[in-house]
RNA sequence: GGCGUCGUGGCCGAGUGGCUAGGCUGGGCUCUGCAAAAGCUCCUACAGCGGUUCGAAUCCGCUCGACGCCUCCA
């Protein structure tokens, strides 16, 4: 039987705002469409957040057993520069910019994209499509949308008939809002527009003569609004009906709101079962964003080459605070609390060489059972990390009590024990050790006979040779730590 | 102005109508040659004001405050 039958998870789902129990459309598999970056800069902390909130749940379902095919896109195309459709491209302003080619600017950034989520060890998804290589099926949709009647052509560039497709369908569903509402509370004064109504959108833009990034399509020769990528890829990979779309908060409305409009206008289905949304990373108690400049570069974490940090912190240790926090809540970015998860996260891995160490007992003391489910159980809540995490310090618990002696475990329990710990730790939380070993064990072994001079010295009473040793040590990041069975060391 | 989220102990952060997550910090004790590590333990919070209830941090209303969306944004 596989992990998932046995296990019942509840997702928090942005159309109902309840909890709801997941049942995937297909027994053991499941579909997952993410919003990825539009790649005209680097990611920042904030976008990284995001992603790796997505990790953890494709890396749950994973470790339970479904088949995930989990799609997240690269926007290298058709975003806007700003509101009402009439902006620049965003890569194409970005290219103008810095003279250089389109291309260039995408290669660069996804480059940069995909660098940053491996240092942060997010696991690649199984399909990473771009808006321009879907071109094709974007024009494909925006016909189907046409012959609804739900689109409209205008001097080359067709939009989205919000008004018509409302007569008939709810726009605002998602993100709970009335389309009568808006339009009264439009302060919107924009002669030039082409738009019949501005909560209209654009599925294709006619490229103006030095616009360099154009196709050609049977309105003009242009470019795809933003909203329709999204559609075209979800509907190409997942299908007309998927299980889960998932993207950052601030994506629920416009962007997700009109991808469930267009869906149900070309397809006539409601594209998502579950959608799902993570919060804002803040900084400085404000939305971390690159327009506004309230933001902080992963690399700027890694090197601790920022305003905002007194050291440096390994991404892991980043990884680990942004976990600790739930992923629909708001989370605060600053040091203080960066310094309090680096102590928490080091203290949750030296557990691990410790339980290594322990040996198996011809009875147990304890039934591991229910904590082991407890962990499960904290998971199947709407992916609750931070209460996995509390878990897991539990298990930290148990180990020093097995370690002291004050607890012990059969061989099938304490195996069963180190595979749990293992399995949260590093496949469901992605978590790694900071200090992996480079040098064949040698460094072990050199402090192994530093140990080894410092138990000499102590039996001859050299107290201060022995303590000379134990704060060099302690000096280069090597802390010694007595215990009954004797000395050991962490990194 | 409209829609929405949130306001938890020194800090970060979970949370169910009643049995006080967890991490960090600080105090005490055990262990130790002294420490550290580890263990045990203490500091019992829920913005304010009303209401519902036998009972509310958890439900409802109001006030204050923060934030997000309404325009590009993970």
């Amino acid at each position: 039987m596989a992990l998932y039958e046995e296990q019942t998870i509840k997702i928090y789902n942005s159309l109902s705002n309840k909890k709801e129990t997941f049942k995937p459309i297909l027994k053991g598999a499941i579909g997952m469409y993410v919003c990825g970056p539009t790649v005209y800069s680097n990611v920042h902390l904030g976008n990284v957040r995001t992603f790796m909130s997505f990790d953890l749940i494709f890396r749950y379902f994973k470790h339970l057993g479904y088949k995930v095919r989990y799609v997240r896109n690269i926007t290298d195309a058709g975003h806007l520069e700003n509101d009402a459709d009439e902006g620049e491209d965003r890569i194409a302003k970005k290219a103008r910019l810095e003279s250089l080619e389109p291309m260039e600017v995408v290669q660069e950034y996804t480059v940069d994209f995909h660098r940053v989520l491996e240092q942060f060890n997010l696991l690649p998804p199984s399909i990473e499509p771009t808006a321009t290589g879907h071109i094709i099926e974007q024009i494909e949709i925006i016909k189907k949308i046409l012959d609804q009647g739900l689109a409209y052509e205008v001097n080359g560039s067709v939009y989205f008939d919000v008004i018509a497709y409302n007569k008939t369908q709810h726009y605002g569903i998602l993100s709970r809002r009335n389309i009568e509402d808006a339009i009264h509370n439009t302060r919107a004064l924009d002669g030039q527009s082409e738009k019949r109504n501005p909560q209209d959108f654009a599925l294709w833009k006619k490229a103006q003569p030095v616009h360099i990034m154009r196709w050609p399509s049977p309105w003009s020769e242009g470019f795809p609004g933003w909203h329709l990528e999204c559609t075209a890829m979800s509907t190409k990979y997942l299908g007309e009906q998927f299980d889960i779309h998932g993207g950052g908060m601030d994506l629920k409305f416009p962007h997700h709101e009109c991808e469930i409009a267009q869906a149900q206008a070309a397809n006539h289905k409601n594209p998502v079962n579950y959608w799902m949304h993570g919060n804002m990373l803040l900084l400085n108690g404000k939305k971390m964003a690159k327009s506004t400049g309230n933001s902080i570069l992963p690399e700027e974490i890694i090197t601790g080459n920022n305003t905002i940090l007194s050291k440096a912190f390994p991404a892991t240790v980043a990884r680990f605070f942004m976990l600790q926090a739930h992923y629909r809540s708001i989370l605060d970015f600053s040091n203080d609390a960066l310094l309090a998860a680096e102590k928490g996260y080091l203290r949750l891995m030296n557990s691990l060489p410790v339980l290594e160490e322990i040996k198996a007992s011809s009875t147990s003391s304890f039934d591991i059972k229910p904590w082991i489910q407890s962990c499960y159980d904290a998971m199947n809540d709407d992916f609750n990390s931070p209460v996995l995490i509390a878990q897991l310090f539990e298990g930290v618990k148990y180990i020093n009590q097995l370690k002291e002696g004050n607890a012990h475990l059969t061989k099938t329990d304490l195996s069963e024990f180190k595979r749990i710990m293992h399995a949260f730790i590093f496949d469901v939380l992605g978590l790694e050790h900071v200090n992996t070993q480079q040098d064949g064990g040698k460094l072990v072994k050199v402090v192994e006979m530093l140990i080894e001079m410092r138990n000499q010295a102590r039996e001859d009473k050299n107290w201060a040779l022995s303590d000379q040793i134990r704060d060099e040590l302690k000096k280069v990041g090597i802390q010694l730590k007595d215990g009954k069975e004797g000395t050991t060391f962490s990194l």
